[in-house]
DNA sequence: TTGTAAGCGTTATCAG
DNA sequence: CTGATAACGCTTACAA
């Protein structure tokens, strides 16, 4: 096969009978070339197969066009919509996706923030797991634009996005009152990452402020089985909960299913359920689950458009996003 | 803020008291520096911050390190799933993605390709869409690798990875003859992929070796919504089926609600239903669904293995795999 | 093992 | 508007 194969400016402007600047500024948006050498350069380039070498080009320009965007646990519903919203409009916006696959490892965003910083990455996006503080100065140092969604950090230089998880609590408590229930319950996982933190502790605080209790349970991660292992906790219990929240609606569709098919408690008669995110399964019939949306398209619209401006500099980097409660039939009386 | 910010590898050198090239060897695994320039080196690297530029690196070495993975509708289970696997095996073999978001039109792959090509990728792998002959042979004359996933392309140059759709058929209709069922249904989409019409014709097939007919409904895209809709279709009529094998386990439970849900009818009571895929939804205890799982972990191993190894050349570069039967509770007497 | 120097494919600068 | 020339940060012969 054969072997030295991209065509090369010079190779276009030879053909052209041009110089290889007059190439270049063929394939520059905004740069002064006549119709005429501009037409004879994109011949010569359509005939030879020729590509700008956007390596090259941002070695020159110092910014090569790529956004990282690290993320563990990619094939979770919240998590690919998000993704598919990002790229997009990076795409959009001229810029493409360098997707890094972190684990729930410790050193895991520490190391894919590296990666960015060798391909000369112009921004990373973060959607789980929390940087290192002297690794963010150093993407900073490096300038590099950092964005962290739903990571709650309080370290200045990144934009962070993030939602009123903490209020949403308050409107959960109130329906599930309204709709009679009485033994209140809070299903989390054991990450403890702050939105999820903030969702409990409003929940928690609105119901006191009824003059309730709320028994909580955390377990695992914020999947599916993890739903179902807390259900199988909090549904054996003497006193039974009549109403749970949970922090994450994969959450929730586990908590569901194991109390309908383990328990055969009916949903929403025996039992109230709210969850978090939305994701598409929510509206599924199964589960016509009343909970919060994500503002996925809002998120993603922020982000990109803040990395695509010329820097706010010292305005305040802090977006706070409303999570809307979508209700549905999990429970009693929307 | 400041402008001029990434270190280079001559800051590195003369700090260190070295040659660039000193410094560049260090980088270089495999190459010879004595342990104590390396350790000079890497003590200057550490103070300084410096990374690798991979962009330069890519310039000089004629190979990026990058992998386009081209993709639409990221956000569905199976396809994030396969997104996660090929990623992961990627990074472990010190490749990076690069993710890039196709929509269903018809210049998007190749559009995409292009852009594989600019950032002068290694390889690009394709999940989605079929991408013009075309633009095929410039990506292999340009020296980039290409896999086709589920793609079921005859033209040689890039690897495809297929399944044995054909043969899932047969499996599904003697399960169901088994069953008892007398009126069997394909619900398929209206996208006409080569893999998801080998289902159809393979089940078709299959179904009259045993003597039976199948009526066939196409519509719309491979989602929820279209399960939906072709259940109203089909469960409407008045010889309504009794088994349903449905191209996708997204149709599958959309197909599955709205019997249950809008039709009362019970699954597997009165209708034996079928997916393909085994996205983790068909796992989950509302559906129980019994489906072929697609072989994701396989699937990406066989396309980045390939990559990472140095082209067979002549042998066939097309992989056959097989599509494991799971049997779950959404067909009597499994 | 180390340093020197050439070159990768661009773009930016600056004459013309 | 155009063309020469100098970077950009790196790797890699080749020579020491």
């Amino acid at each position: 096969m054969s072997e030295k194969v991209f065509v090369s400016a010079q190779e276009v402007a030879d053909r052209a009978g041009v110089s290889r600047s007059a190439v270049s500024r063929t394939f520059t948006p905004g740069a002064s070339v006549s119709a005429q050498t501009r037409r004879r350069v994109l011949e010569a380039a359509e005939a030879l197969g020729y590509h700008v070498n956007e390596l090259a080009r941002g070695l020159m320009r110092n910014e090569s066009g790529i956004v990282c965007l690290i993320v563990s646990d990619v094939a979770t519903p919240y998590r690919s919509a998000l993704l598919r919203e990002v790229t997009l409009l990076l795409q959009n916006s001229g810029k493409v996706a360098m997707l890094i696959n972190t684990d729930r490892s410790d050193g895991s965003v520490d190391h894919a923030l590296r990666q960015a910083i060798r391909y000369r990455a112009d921004a990373s996006i973060i959607l789980s797991g929390m940087p290192d503080k002297s690794i963010v100065q150093l993407c900073l140092r490096n300038g590099q634009r950092l964005v962290l969604i739903n990571r709650d950090d309080e370290q200045p230089g990144p934009l962070r996005i993030n939602l009123d998880d903490d209020e949403a609590g308050g409107r959960v408590a109130t329906a599930f009152v309204r709709a009679g229930c009485r033994t209140l319950a809070f299903a989390n996982s054991e990450v403890g990452t702050p939105s999820l933190m903030a969702r409990e502790r409003g929940f928690v605080a609105a119901a006191a402020a009824l003059g309730m209790e709320v028994s909580v349970e955390r377990h695992g991660w914020t999947g599916y089985e993890a739903g179902k292992v807390l259900a199988q906790r909090m549904l054996t219990r003497t006193e039974r909960p009549d109403a749970v929240f949970c922090a994450t609606d994969l959450l929730a569709c586990g908590f569901m299913d194991a109390a309908r098919h383990q328990f055969s408690i009916s949903v929403p008669g025996q039992l109230c359920i709210a969850g978090f995110d939305d994701i598409e399964q929510a509206a599924w019939s199964s589960y016509d689950l009343t909970t919060f949306a994500q503002p996925i398209s809002a998120i993603a619209a922020r982000a990109v458009e803040w990395l695509s401006h010329p820097q706010p500099e010292n305005s305040e980097q802090s977006i706070r996003l409303h999570a809307e409660l979508v209700w549905r039939g999990s429970i009693r009386g929307g």
